[in-house]
DNA sequence: CGAAACCTTGACAATGTTCAATCACTGTGG
DNA sequence: CCACAGTGATTGAACATTGTCAAGGTTTCG
């Protein structure tokens, strides 16, 4: 892969050159079609990929036949790193495109040579990690203490792109309302409802995939009371 | 703190000599009581701490009062790390002991300097986050596709000492049902009526803590056919 | 024994799921 | 251009799960 990518980019930037030289050599780049496997449970398993452009959902099927999809990765999202020191693999995830998509991938073990050679670059998967693990916290509080809609109403929130506005907000919805409704660990129907909910007690106008917030103090009300954390907060999910 | 305790710990052993012995330095030791807060909020912010012994809780507190367990660590459990490198700290919790306690403690600043200076314990912190990070996915893979009595199930699976005995396994119920029901995301009646499901459905028998598994395929069978981890699953929470 | 803490139970309310029906939108072929 | 199929979204009704509240039971410990 193009070596000007890893020199611009922050995950990897500040590393050794040679690290750099490394990784474009190893790194493959890919293109798919939307609503394609892009790695299946074994690719999962052994390979690092990084998000160029795009989204991708990642699904885990249980033993009955259901499918859970644990996150939804945009631009510069990436995953597989967990499986960096972990001798036993049981564990696995078939990642599927939600948009058309351009991926790099690395082999884990190629990726795992680079880390342990570089400080650097041990360093910045370290904090880019615990940014993470941060997000992955707030998810279970979150499951964990509120409704169905306050945890759509906290979306709607972190897709603001300017926090300081606070009239007139507009969003736009980044893909199905399914896909979105199984993010936040509810069923379509749910989904629907909860958004009428918030329309009716928050006075959100939504049309289609575009929904405009009159007020959003409303909003954060209904929903930051109910959160240990203080509107805006860090997790942000502008793509 | 006593050297000796860091030339031991997995977390920290391989690391060079001077860091150990800063690590000694920098490392306060404290006793508490069952009950008490052993981290503040301000505290939780700029400090390290590791149990040495007992458990402690991890408590968020909501805007309008509400308090939710995020979490419930024990011996050899961490927390504190997620401050490490990010600059913006709006987000805390608080943190109380759930048995007579011993912990140590290091300031964030400290640690930081530490892992920044020593290329291995950096590798070691990364190494246990991802395991961390794995729980907690594990966690939200649960709060968003079983229910109570499958998510007690699959703590008490988790609790087996030795996973290849199949019959007549006993389990002993580490803290309080209550503060059990609020890890698992439900209310202590919720919990109570989630033990008596399993008692009836997989054939529990329930004395007080005390636990007996009979036939524990039973309990996998009602519990791992709804997740997609294969029992025994690599999350263990033997204490 | 008696108080306090913890746990359980029952009745009911709130929330979310399931299933079926309908609607809205889009693209296709005639 | 229209009819039609297909997909996604919405709605209603019945149902399942979980939460809430109040009461009563159990255990522990002085």
């Amino acid at each position: 892969m193009n070596i000007d990518f890893f020199y611009t980019n922050p995950l990897f930037c500040q590393s050794m050159p040679a690290t750099l030289q490394n990784l474009s050599h190893l790194a493959r780049r890919h293109f798919y079609k939307k609503n394609t496997i892009i790695l299946d449970h074994q690719e999962s398993i052994n390979n690092f990929f990084y998000i160029l452009k795009g989204s991708a959902k990642l699904i885990k099927e249980c033993a009955d036949g259901q499918e859970v999809v644990v996150d939804i990765l945009s631009q510069d999202n990436y995953s597989g790193e967990a499986w960096l020191f972990s001798a036993e693999k049981r564990e696995s995830y078939t990642v599927c495109s939600v948009t058309d998509i351009e991926i790099f991938t690395i082999a884990i073990e190629d990726l795992k040579r680079l880390i342990c050679a570089d400080q650097v670059l041990t360093l910045n998967f370290l904090q880019a990690i615990l940014e993470k693990q941060q997000t992955l916290s707030m998810s279970v509080e979150h499951l964990l203490s509120q409704t169905a809609a306050q945890r759509l109403g906290c979306f709607l929130l972190r897709r603001c792109s300017e926090p300081h506005k606070k009239y007139n907000v507009q969003i736009h919805l980044p893909y199905d309302k399914a896909l979105l409704a199984s993010q936040l660990g509810m069923r379509p129907e749910t989904f629907s409802r909860a958004l009428h909910c918030l329309s009716r007690k928050c006075n959100l106008i939504v049309k289609g995939e575009d929904i405009e917030i009159p007020d959003l103090d409303k909003l954060v009300h209904y929903v930051c009371d109910h959160c240990s954390k203080v509107f805006p907060c860090n997790s942000r999910i502008i793509q």
